[in-house]
RNA sequence: GGCCCCUUCGUCUAGCGGCCUAGGAUGCCACCCUUUCAAGGUGGAGACACGGGUUCGAGUCCCGUAGGGGCUACCA
């Protein structure tokens, strides 16, 4: 008997291929990884596939890329293989079949013949499945079995007495026997329920701490009995709790995605909303260890590396959370700001050119660190510095209403303008300090203030209201090519007038 | 309905009987900085669901109430 504190930690994440990974799965799967990193133990990635009507093609991909995405590692699993294959349960069904017939054999479970419509009938008297198979003669049963009458296999659950359960993260759960129903293990089809399929596989694939979420507490009485009735040793069980919808109402779904309390912002859900919104792998992870456990100190921003070091499953939160999708943005603008400039680089080159921009990586630099603290998340480059990297021959002047700044006028923003074209002219070196110290002198020469200098130049050669710095912007542009925005800014000023 | 779990600022959380006049973060507000937008800095409003116990002492332990979540399938 080995017991289940000295066996090596192997944890497992165990979704049902029904499409887009949802991120309240992910959180799991996270918790139960981060266990196994933090153990030096395996995690093992089991496809659950026991429903066949609720399997959709290309999910394991799915769940595969979100796991990568994330830099989630997999020791086992149906990709990666491993000595305890294989890790999709549609591929072990004669193992399911056997454990149930052994059931069967030992009297712990039996063949159910009631029908679907007898079933939704009880279920109508209210008490469920009323166990009329459970002591049904062995000759009535082989006389139906030769009829060739569906069956299922039950599980027979103690009539009485308590089961108690040990949880990691709450201890010791207390439940009556009498409230469970006689659940079905293997079903009319021969696939197994949950039910059997995780405890057999959780116990050949030698799985030492089941990490799942809170939804299957109520089942986890079930679950230790039929445990004990095959025998086995137990691995350690913890669940989790779930994200909540952000307004805290019911669980977190993929369906009503828009909060008033997320600024009617559509809330990201599935794997691929964090990964097309412009979120770093690194911010999600993050903003996602951060809910249900904490990392101490204080601290709010840690690397999954440091993460991994403290995290314990004792300190996992027994409430449930509202999803706080809002402290992801901040969280991302926070990675974007200390993300190293090669990683920027290959974020934002695919997003510039996905825009229609042709990019120049010698310039995206240049232009890196300009955008570090405006970008939310790398999908904001585009709009506020695709500028740089369209076709500068082709750039149009904004229209007066973009040019004339706060407390400034048609006439005043003409004035500054040409006011500073030989002022900008005269630069020996167009370095951003030096354009500063000229124009800003020049501003105090003509009596504005810095502000509706820089602002007007920086309408001028931007085109936008909302941009990186002017200086640093011009720059980049080079002196020849601000002063000719500047002067298409004055031609258009002067267009504009009526 | 029955059963199970949960309950600290709007939200994520710290707190594991005295260190709490309850800490951090986010969001919000104000001010500072300032060249737009940000970032950054400073400050502010903001919580122990309620009622009983236990104890010299309760956010921390127990019970109840209320509220929230989940389960109650031949779905996981």
């Amino acid at each position: 008997m080995t017991s289940p504190s000295t066996r090596p930690v192997r944890t497992r994440y165990a979704p049902s291929p029904t499409g887009p990974q949802h991120i309240g799965g992910i959180h799991t799967a996270l918790f139960a990884w981060l266990y196994a990193r933090r153990h030096g133990g395996q995690f093992i990635l089991r496809i659950e596939d026991t429903d066949q009507k609720r399997s959709v093609p290309g999910s394991v991909d799915l769940i595969l890329q979100a796991l990568d995405w994330l830099g989630m590692d997999i020791d086992e699993g149906p990709r990666e293989g491993g000595e305890f294959g294989p890790y999709v349960q549609s591929e072990r069904l004669a193992l399911y079949q056997t454990w149930a017939a052994e059931l069967v054999e030992r009297g712990r479970a039996y063949k159910c013949f009631a029908t679907p419509e007898e079933l939704a009938e009880m279920r109508k008297l209210g008490a469920g499945y009323d166990r009329r198979y459970r002591d049904f003669p062995a000759d009535r049963v082989s006389e139906l079995e030769a009829q060739g009458l569906p069956f299922v296999i039950r599980f027979k659950m103690p009539l009485g007495g308590v089961t108690i359960g040990d949880d990691m993260i709450r201890g010791p759960v207390e439940f009556d026997n009498e409230q469970l129903q006689d659940a079905v293990l293997l079903k009319s089809d021969g696939y197994p329920t949950y039910h059997l399929a995780h405890i057999v596989d959780d116990h050949h694939m030698r799985i030492s701490h089941v990490i799942r979420a809170i939804e299957w507490l109520p089942s986890f009485p079930l679950h230790i009995q039929i445990w004990r009735a095959l025998g086995w040793n137990m691995p350690q069980y913890a669940h989790l709790p779930v994200l909540l919808n952000p307004n805290g109402k019911g669980k977190l779904s993929k369906r009503k995605q828009q909060f008033a309390e997320a600024d009617g912002k559509n809330v990201p859900v599935l794997m691929h909303e964090f990964i097309d919104a412009g979120y770093l792998p690194g911010a999600v992870m993050n903003f996602l260890t951060n809910i249900g456990w904490n990392y101490g100190d204080d601290v709010e921003i840690f690397s999954t590396a440091q993460a991994i070091k403290r995290f314990d499953l004792k300190n996992v939160s027994l409430a449930n959370s509202a999803y706080p999708i809002a402290k992801l943005d901040w969280l991302n603008s926070q990675y974007i700001q200390r993300a190293p400039a090669d990683e920027l680089c290959r974020l934002l080159k695919p997003i510039l050119e996905a825009a229609g921009y042709a990019v120049d990586e010698k310039r995206l630099r240049q232009v890196i660190p300009l955008l570090r603290v405006r970008l939310k998340s790398t999908r904001d480059v585009a709009p506020m510095a695709g500028f740089f990297f369209a076709d500068w021959a082709s750039f149009e002047a904004p229209s007066a209403d973009i040019l004339i700044q706060r407390k400034m006028n048609r006439d005043s923003t003409a004035d500054v303008l040409r006011g500073a074209m030989p002022v900008l002219q005269e630069l020996e070196s167009f370095s951003h300090d030096a354009q500063h110290s000229a124009v800003a002198a020049y501003a105090k020469t003509i009596g504005y203030k810095n502000g509706q200098v820089f602002g007007s130049l920086r309408a001028a050669v931007t085109g936008q209201k909302v941009s990186p710095p002017t200086f640093e912007t011009m720059e980049i542009l080079g002196k020849k090519e601000s002063l000719r925005r500047v002067k298409l800014a004055l031609q258009s000023i002067s267009d504009s007038e009526t």
